[in-house]
RNA sequence: GGGCGUAUAGCUCAAUGGUAGAGCAGUGGCCUUUUAAGCCAUUUGUUUUGGGUUCGAGUCCCAAUACGCUCACCA
């Protein structure tokens, strides 16, 4: 163990409570209240009090971690913190006698520490807890990166702090002791979590888990990460998508399913990507995708104001509120709107690409259509849906699960939902006819063929599933990390995972560099 | 993978090519109502790493590494 000045300081004061007999780490708490309750009942021991009488009598041990430290002579104060609230503690030689030396020579701020004893205000109105006995829970070896903090209504200030983002991310830990926004983000990501399968439950979806580990991946378009049984011997696949599985369970009679989980995808990391991301995603028979539009209006609005409270929040300056309908998009007309161009007009990728570059939209070579489409898209379209926008009506090219419409064949009943310039959700009316989803698979293999050097095996399960029938559906995916970011006002995805991914520095964090002098 | 930027004490940051600093934290002392407590004293550095230019490099050049922004990729 590689010790700084600081830590060796830490560790000696660890020796000399055990000299003393006094262990830095005792096995047992006894605290009868965590903090925010025992301050709830001071709060009301005062309002049924006779007018000005101060309560005296409520008792508490309480424990928690030291965040400030104001020692003076014969008496100190300090401000323990657990997950319920912050209180002050006030030490006075006058109760503790001899621990109060004992508190002065060896605890530090970081360390959890148990008090017990009466709360009162103090000479200036905040409550504490006149302690009459300490211990020392467990003792803080590193020194938090925070040094001091100031509460301004109720407002914490720090005045030295955290904010190297690859300390904060690579040691989470020591983010979320010392940066309190950070917790509210993954505070509010699990009501998130929590209000969606509220909201899917209380509609009758049955909550499934599906293999992560798959023989063959689909679902998606995107390069997997590979692994290996051994036993086996058995190449597999982490799940780029969970659209497969699930649309079998609608064959087998489970009508109404969803998942949230886990996908991965072997591509680029950005601000609105990481490897392995959170996925939401149902299926439900006799839907279409008009449905699953007004239902996922239906969602997000009760998510938000379960989670926040309202349904109104601000994103990168700019106010959006889920509680009016979303606006919604025909893509050949918004495509149209923007650039001029009539997609419909345009049968092949080639006399598609030259309408483009005669409106000097360059285009690289050799893209199919679907994908020019989605370049128009991307690229006028989708930096436009600020407010919360539903675009639908996809060229069948880039949709190969999707359904086609019965008065056009080149169009699918798709729509993705859009936020502030960023994708949130993607759904359809499900292709449940396996005569045409063999075709489409045989399609999708031959533009992979064209593109890419990826080749993305026919699921022949999935095919049979669907030749014994499936209802028609409409089914929707949903990145739970967007909407978090969304609804906490994040400006990146690793803002929202608790532990995003960086790139390996080994296991101490620091550079492998070792003691050789060369 | 490309472009741009950043890397200095435990934390937040300074330092014209000329002795590497401040605040906070830490350590020692004083202090019985503080809350960024205060006062006195004081310690801490392989300036990310490796090369180069120079009489002299934290500073200029090259390379590596990590992180940030951005582009590409991502039905």
């Amino acid at each position: 163990m590689n010790l700084t000045d600081l830590e060796q300081i830490r560790v000696d004061k660890i020796n000399a409570l055990l000299d003393k007999g006094i262990p830095a780490y005792p096995m047992r708490s006894e605290i009868t209240l965590r903090i925010g309750e025992a301050i709830r009942r001071y709060e009301a021991a005062e309002a049924g009090a006779a007018d000005g009488a101060a309560p005296d009598t409520v008792e508490a041990t309480i424990a928690g971690r030291m965040r400030s430290l104001r020692v003076m002579g014969k008496l100190a104060f300090t401000h323990i913190e657990d997950d319920t609230g912050r209180i002050q503690l006030f030490l006075r030689v006058n109760e503790l006698g001899d621990q109060l030396a004992l508190f002065k020579e060896y605890f530090d701020i970081g360390d959890f520490i148990e008090a017990t004893g009466t709360i009162v205000r103090t000479k200036t109105g905040e409550i504490s807890l006149l302690t009459t006995n300490l211990r020392m829970l467990a003792k803080s070896i590193t020194p938090l990166p925070a040094a001091k903090e100031e509460v301004v209504d109720g407002v914490t200030i720090r005045h030295t702090g955290l904010s190297d983002p690859e300390i904060r991310y690579r040691q989470r830990y020591a983010d979320l002791i010392v940066n309190p926004d950070v917790k509210r983000i993954f505070k509010t990501r699990s009501k998130i979590v929590s209000a969606l399968r509220e909201f899917l439950d209380s509609h009758d979806f049955l909550e499934v888990e599906t293999p992560i580990l798959q023989p063959i991946y689909g679902g998606a378009a995107a390069r997997p990460f590979t692994t290996h049984h051994n036993q086996l011997h058995q190449d597999l696949y982490l799940r780029i998508s969970f659209e497969l599985y699930l649309k079998r369970l609608l064959v087998g009679g489970l009508d109404r399913v969803y998942e949230i989980g886990r996908d991965f995808r072997n591509e680029g990391v950005s601000y609105k990507h990481n490897p392995e991301f959170t996925q939401l995603e149902f299926y439900c028979a006799y839907f279409d995708y008009l449905k699953v539009m007004n239902f996922t209006e239906e969602m997000i609005r009760f998510t938000a104001e379960k989670a926040l409270g309202t349904t109104k929040v601000t994103y990168n300056g700019v106010e959006i509120d889920f509680g009016k309908p979303w606006k919604r998009v025909e893509m050949r007309a918004g495509i149209l709107e923007k650039t001029g161009i009539d997609f419909a007009k345009y049968e092949s990728a080639e006399t598609l690409a030259a309408a483009m570059a005669e409106k000097g939209i360059k285009s690289k070579p050799g893209l199919q259509r679907g994908k020019l489409i989605d370049q128009l898209v991307s690229e006028y379209l989708e930096p436009t849906f600020i407010e919360p926008t539903f675009l639908y009506d996809y060229p069948w090219e880039i949709s190969p699960l999707a359904k086609r419409k019965p008065d056009d064949p080149t169009i699918t009943e798709r729509f993705e939902g859009y936020v502030a310039g960023m994708e949130l959700c993607n759904a359809f009316t499900e292709l449940n006819d396996p005569i045409d989803q063999e075709v489409r698979f045989l399609e999708m293999g031959r533009a992979y063929d064209a593109e890419d050097d990826e080749n993305n095996p026919i699921d022949e399960d999935y095919l049979r599933a669907m030749r014994y029938g499936m209802p028609p559906n409409g089914g929707f995916g949903m990145g739970i990390d967007r909407l978090t970011m969304l609804l906490t006002d994040s400006s990146t995805i690793r803002e929202v995972l608790l532990f995003p991914h960086l790139r390996d520095r080994g296991q101490t964090g620091e550079s492998a560099e070792g003691a050789e002098p060369a």
